[in-house]
DNA sequence: GCCACCGTTCGCTCCCCACCGAAAGGTGGC
DNA sequence: GCCACCTTTCGGTGGGGAGCGAACGGTGGC
């Protein structure tokens, strides 16, 4: 019972950190609200097929925890995820559980890319699924963003970004990246995330070069957004197929 | 008891995942094995304060998890890091418990950053403590690294490790990036990480600029190291006072 | 102001697992 | 080949927490 003082002194606070997600049903509540969306006590625990009682424990533990905040609105009690930052804990840890695999070493040519933009998704609050995977792999091959030696814009990343109306001014208190890499969990491939990955994803839906499906992360690209992410980042409308499976 | 099965699929892999460092011992082990070493059983049964048998069933957990791997030598079982991935994992979520302040708003001016190179820290393969701090600021202002806009090597970058002797080639299977943002929980700055961090680390260490002190994760600059970083990365050697606790 | 609804608190049960000591299993020294 | 040392396996104990149902409480509708 009485742990050695010489161990790490951070030990406990990290084992508590992952204690929170340590559980199937927190770890699918705080998975569904990726979506970015508020969700009232109920729906989660219906969600997740446990108890209104039981989910209200685990929401307690979570908001407790930093990861999540509350929202009073009338009767209702929403609860989200605290922040970009706690999307991003959130995303790197289910990037990793389902990324093990050697990856498919796709490389880095937009080739590749170009069929892949049928089915799109939002992760949290930046493109993901096939459409970021593409729009990245697009703004990689047309030197916007370097990943040869790490990850970051290039000035013609940020002139076209800001071209588009972005703001990818940074609040001088803000710890938030202007660009990182997310790993997408079913393409396993790298895309854009952090501010300007919030914007570009803002931009596009924003524009009418997407919109949403239902009130789900999914996201379908218009004729609109088809003409011009060909015209914009050169990817052939040809290969722009939803009903393909690859 | 039994789960509704519209949740989300990853759930309980990321609980699984997450389950590993949910413990305080095993999150304690986990940190120790930060320093890259390989440490046995008893070792840290004893760091710990727990029983050996209990040890030993932390590390078949670990190990099972595909954070730990083993390496048998003789009558003594070794347990380390899996690999720079696992690593990354654990800095990563190591760097998020201790670090939810708002941070120093440092900038990244290279002024800042010359009075800290007097204590240094190897993070598993890199560099990390004021000495990472430091020398990866001291990068961003002559050039060689982007912040700005990402977190990438620029071809100055690349030119000046090559010439030192980096062998910065990326075997084509391997999904490490070349340069990544490790964030230093005691300094709370990012610093380079990835292959470069690696060999650059390695490099330091080669040519004498720094110094293991005991076995543990600790550096010191020698005197030829004062001289170099000051030559080639204009740290100014009037300022590296080890005894200067900021 | 009463009712309906949603969320939380409380008491309770049960299972999982962290922990230990004792015994068994391997490995190298001699 | 025997002994010493390190590690793992096994049985047992205890605590934490995940789950539920019932009761309580706050909010908005009417």
């Amino acid at each position: 019972m009485e742990k050695d003082r010489t161990a790490d002194p951070a030990a406990p606070g990290l084992a508590a950190l992952a204690g929170l997600l340590a559980d199937e049903t927190r770890a699918a509540v705080c998975l569904a609200l990726l979506d970015r969306r508020a969700w009232t006590g109920g729906e989660l625990a219906r969600y997740c097929g446990v108890a209104p009682s039981t989910m209200s424990e685990h929401l307690a533990r979570l908001v407790d925890g930093g990861l999540l905040v509350r929202e009073r609105q009338g009767r209702h009690g929403y609860v989200r995820l605290a922040g970009p930052d706690a999307a991003r804990f959130v995303e790197d840890l289910a990037a990793r559980v389902s990324a093990p695999p050697p990856a498919t070493a796709g490389g880095l040519r937009a080739h590749s890319a170009s069929r892949a933009l049928a089915r799109g998704r939002t992760c949290y609050d930046h493109l993901a699924g096939r459409l970021g995977v593409a729009v990245t792999d697009a703004m990689t091959a047309r030197g916007m963003l370097r990943q040869d030696t790490g990850f970051a814009l290039t000035d013609a990343g940020v002139d076209w970004l800001t071209g588009l109306g972005a703001d990818l001014a940074r609040s001088p208190n803000s710890r938030r990246p202007l660009a990182r890499s997310c790993l997408d969990w079913t393409e396993r491939r790298p895309h854009l995330a952090g501010t300007a990955g919030a914007e570009l994803c803002r931009l596009v839906l924003d524009h009418g070069w997407a919109t949403r499906i239902g009130t789900g992360r999914a996201v379908r690209v218009t004729p609109l957004g088809e003409h011009e992410l060909a015209r914009t980042l050169g990817i052939p409308a040809a290969d722009l197929d939803p009903s393909d499976p690859r």
